[in-house]
DNA sequence: AATCAGCGTGAATCTTGATTCATTACTTTT
DNA sequence: AAAAGTAATGAATCAAGATTCACGCTGATT
């Protein structure tokens, strides 16, 4: 018996798996979820395209890794800034600015990750991406709800909604194009109309949405 | 010379060319954009796969008939709805309404038309599409806004955002399950969301809404 | 240093569909 | 009914990519 994987192996293993997937993200950042190939991700990775499938069983949990990091990234940021936030109603537009702010910086990526065409296989392991915001979102409207701060209406429905609204409003094929000067002015619109479908009133809903600075974090 | 193309072939000819639409349509409804493959749509409108491309010079051209026919029917059905209507913001009501009880009554075909992942050159085709649908609704919203019936705002991103919403909201995977029982009441819902969205106060939205009663139409 | 297990390689293989094209089947014209 | 031109056919061809695998390489162990 001989080699055995020893802490440094190990390392090597995990970084190997993190480049592979950090290869795919930024070809996806670019190019789209289409250019995410087993050939140009392992090229990028400095690999040969069969070492891949030492990582993957498979393209699909690739790309399902991919946008399970990218999902991940989006949820923790909302969560980040609608804590930080002091009432339910701010928490709401804290966190919708941010999504919305995040997708527009990553702006390949994010539609790549949530509404890009694919395939089918892809489309379930993006579902679970996109639930997951979903939920946080419904938890805070029934937070804000709760604190009588909103109608009573359906959260669940009313969360689609939003993600649905920010995703074609901001990323998708619809939005306006990525003017950079412009970029603040359309997160805040966008923000408005999801407070305003929310049932906010419109001055107050302006106000939540100047409060909210975007705070210019960054992070591919 | 002989077989000058009489009446008689070129209605034969057209016949088919529908036929052909018609299948992909059918084959679309039913599995999606995905399932829209040569082989089976020639198949399903009883020829063989090489006879499609006397008709359409690619696949593409095909899926882009498609879509085109569908958007049509959608835009169609908006336009007329609103036209129907009293006022400005009545108009966009009814428009938005009657989007939306049509995708959920076609909802597969609806989601393969406008959101299904398929591929690049696909998503072309679809953005004309998508962006008529948008700039009719954009056409509606800012006359509600001359008329002092909303705020003034940017129309071009709120059409975009409300489409987004709409189709998110519905018929999106985020979408509640197609429960037929409730599939007025979500109708209803999403339109509401996108009237407050705009600027619609609550109590003026609720009225809107109930006001239009989904007209019991159809067409596949 | 010798040995061994697992890693890395990348060319070859497989799969899935679109697209082509030589051939056959129809229609119309004379 | 023969001629002449189209339409339809569907098996063969192509293309694009994912996936496999027999073999060489490396680090770990003794």
């Amino acid at each position: 018996m001989a080699y055995r994987r020893t802490d440094r192996v190990l390392q090597h293993l995990a970084a190997r798996h993190d480049g592979i997937v950090a290869a795919a993200r930024a070809i996806a950042a670019e190019s789209g979820l289409g250019a995410v190939q087993i050939a140009p991700v392992a090229a990028r990775a400095g690999i040969a395209a069969g070492t891949v499938y030492r990582y993957f069983p498979a393209k699909t949990d690739l790309v399902g890794a991919l946008i399970e990091a990218v999902s991940a990234r989006d949820i923790a940021a909302f969560r980040r800034a609608a804590d930080a936030a002091p009432g339910p109603l701010s928490a709401l537009a804290a966190g919708l600015i941010t999504l919305a702010a995040q997708a527009l910086r990553h702006r390949r990526l994010a539609w790549a990750v949530s509404g890009e065409p694919v395939d089918a296989a892809v489309d379930g392991l993006r579902l679970a991406g996109r639930r997951a915001l979903a939920t946080e979102i419904e938890l805070r409207i029934r937070a804000a709800i709760a604190g009588g701060h909103l109608p009573d209406q359906n959260a669940a429905v009313a969360a689609a909604a939003l993600v649905g609204m920010l995703l074609e409003g901001l990323i998708g094929p619809l939005a306006p194009p990525p003017d950079a000067g412009k970029a603040r002015e359309n997160v805040q619109m966008i923000t408005l109309l999801a407070l305003r479908a929310l049932g906010v009133v419109d001055a107050r809903a302006r106000g939540l949405v100047v409060q909210s600075a975007l705070p210019a974090e960054d992070a591919a």
